[in-house]
DNA sequence: CGCTTTTATGCAATCGATTGTTGTCAGGCC
DNA sequence: GGCCTGACAACAATCGATTGCATAAAAGCG
């Protein structure tokens, strides 16, 4: 060990040098290393049966040295198919720049769960239906095996017309009679009737609907609590859309408060994002909640446990929801037929009514 | 209309006859209509002026006429740029299956925004990085131009190693002197001080901090506030682990909150999500705040604006930092070596202390 | 009109892995 | 010893678009 001089920064230069003795390419490198062909290394990388063990293990042996891992996209090419999942998120009536409602971040963090589990990767898009086939050059991009769509936004048309032919589509969100795509969701107009039924159990008789019912699943939960006050006589409901942007959100609602006064005693937040902006309003106006003002939302997020006071709320079941919705886009890829799914809301009471 | 008997559901059945007079499968197909060859219907389609502007224009019309779109797995694995940019979130010392803040999901949103902008796909990995080679499975995937990074969790070390090797990588988080890896994050330290700096000169003597200080961005803003405290003769400083999801936080707070009784009056909260629930257990026991106990936060979400009462946080300037990592990264793409980016965090008061 | 530039297109190699088919060798059996 | 079978591995076609190079036609020029 005589020799002094050296050269640690250029050591640290080319690292790979040292943690892999020489980048292997492609395939075809290593199997000239190996000393066979391309094509039985191919096979031992997959841990065919067809490939003699120790073979196998020797290539794999290689492999694992030099940090080789084979071409993805050239295995893509090949076997056509990706294993990629798009998962679109379309903002049609809402050109906020910002993907906000947490509620579409819930379920879409239990779809990153569940696809990861099946072996899929997630490609998330976030589309601002400009044109009017966005959803034509996502499904046509060749780079995803199916698409996961969370929420209908105002767009309901131009993914009915795309379903009709691209039959790897399960859309979360609303089902009317007759649609063509496949969907996933709560029973909108149930879980608003619970809410108005609920508010008018407990005595309200003048409500207000927090929404922008320009997406259908709102439209519905409106739908749903005007059913309910007309099946008990004498109720009020006024409506007012509300942007679903937690910016703008505070004020606008500040505006209704202010306008309604004390001309109100139940509010139906149409998510409990914005029912959690009306909870804050109403505290800044001394208004109690829920002795003067009653509020339900709408999701049941992990949070509306940690309002002041809790909120009551409709449950959506995002896990289970989740969950099926991978489960019927698999269906769909391997050629089934499958039905929509709407899933019961349940009616979760806290102190906020 | 004398034609009474029709079968409905066989136009039904193939609707491709009809919006697309027979699907192209590739540019060799669609070369052979056009009577061009193959090479000259990539050019058209990629709008070159090589071509004859007027073959050129009848090549893009009986593209877009059958609503043809070039394969991209082919078109990636020649031009060997995929266009998607992996996110990654590492969740390693928190097994909880979901991605659970908030914090995370809105740079997430931010960073599909900036991406989109620069005309890239978004590939999310959420990962439990189990074996030590997580990182590499992604990075030599060969499916992505260039990984962000959303967090450091407790891989410090993991992807010091990659990112010695692998240059195409920026992650939020924390920087520590010396380190290999690009980072762009917040002053953690300098945050935490002022957290606690404000609350000390508000008047508090006995504070918390509640926080899980596994990852090092915490450990950071503990240190911080450990700073302000020493630099402040006479103030205690006690630490509570808190877990960052949400389902178990509020019963771990409540828990603390008990065995602490009246013996604190001020707490530093580690993120917004973990003030939020201490501000519902507070309430929920008749702790009032501030007045008994004064709570700061630490993120500045949209949500700390609407608490009861509204949070005082340390803000992250989260738009702005999802830009940089998007900046950076492509620099970084491009051959360029690059800083990391500490910026300064802003503490926002409001009535929570 | 012949020769040089342009201009526009065709040809064929290439990206890297997968997989059906063919070929070789060793061993077993009659 | 010859023939058959099975186990392995090599060969070569394939996925579909891109692109450097060659070439043909058209245009320009003296």
């Amino acid at each position: 060990m005589s020799q002094a001089i050296q050269n640690d920064s250029m050591a640290e230069t080319d690292t790979d040098v040292l943690t892999a003795p020489r980048r292997i390419r492609n395939i075809q490198e290593l199997a000239k290393i190996a000393g066979v062909s391309a094509g039985t290394v191919s096979r031992a990388l997959a841990g065919m049966e067809l490939v003699n063990k120790e073979t196998r293990e020797r290539i794999q042996g290689i492999a694992r040295e030099h940090g080789f891992r084979p071409n993805q996209m050239a295995r893509k090419l090949r076997t056509q198919k990706t294993g990629v999942i798009g998962v679109v998120i379309p903002l049609g009536h809402e050109r906020r720049q910002h993907i906000s409602d947490p509620f579409f971040m819930a379920l879409l963090g239990y779809l990153a769960d569940e696809l990861t589990e099946s072996g899929h990767d997630l490609m998330l898009s976030r589309v601002i239906p400009g044109d009017e086939d966005w959803l034509d050059r996502i499904v046509d991009s060749g780079m995803l095996d199916g698409v996961l769509m969370i929420g209908q936004s105002d767009q309901f048309d131009t993914i009915e017309r795309v379903a009709r032919y691209y039959k790897r589509l399960v859309v979360w969100g609303s089902h009317r009679e007759g649609q063509v795509h496949a969907t996933v969701g709560t029973d909108n107009f149930e879980g608003g009737r619970l809410a108005a039924q609920h508010l008018i159990a407990r005595g309200a008789v003048r409500l207000a609907f927090f929404g922008d019912t320009r997406g259908p699943e709102i439209e519905e939960r409106l739908a749903g609590a005007r059913a309910a006050v007309a099946s008990s006589g004498g109720v009020l409901l006024r409506v007012f859309p509300t942007p679903l942007s937690t910016e703008d959100m505070g004020s606008q609602i500040s505006g209704y408060l202010d306008q309604l006064g004390s001309d109100i005693d139940g509010i139906v937040a149409a998510t409990d994002v914005i029912a959690m902006a009306t909870l804050s309003q109403a505290h800044e106006r001394g208004i109690a909640v829920p002795q003067a003002l009653a509020v339900t939302g709408f999701d049941d997020l992990p949070l509306a446990m940690q309002t002041i006071p809790p909120l009551t709320t409709v449950r959506q079941n995002i896990a289970g929801g989740a969950k099926a919705m991978v489960e019927m886009l698999h269906r769909r890829i391997a050629g089934e037929e499958t039905q929509s799914l709407v899933m019961p809301p349940e009616l979760i009471v806290r102190a906020s009514s």
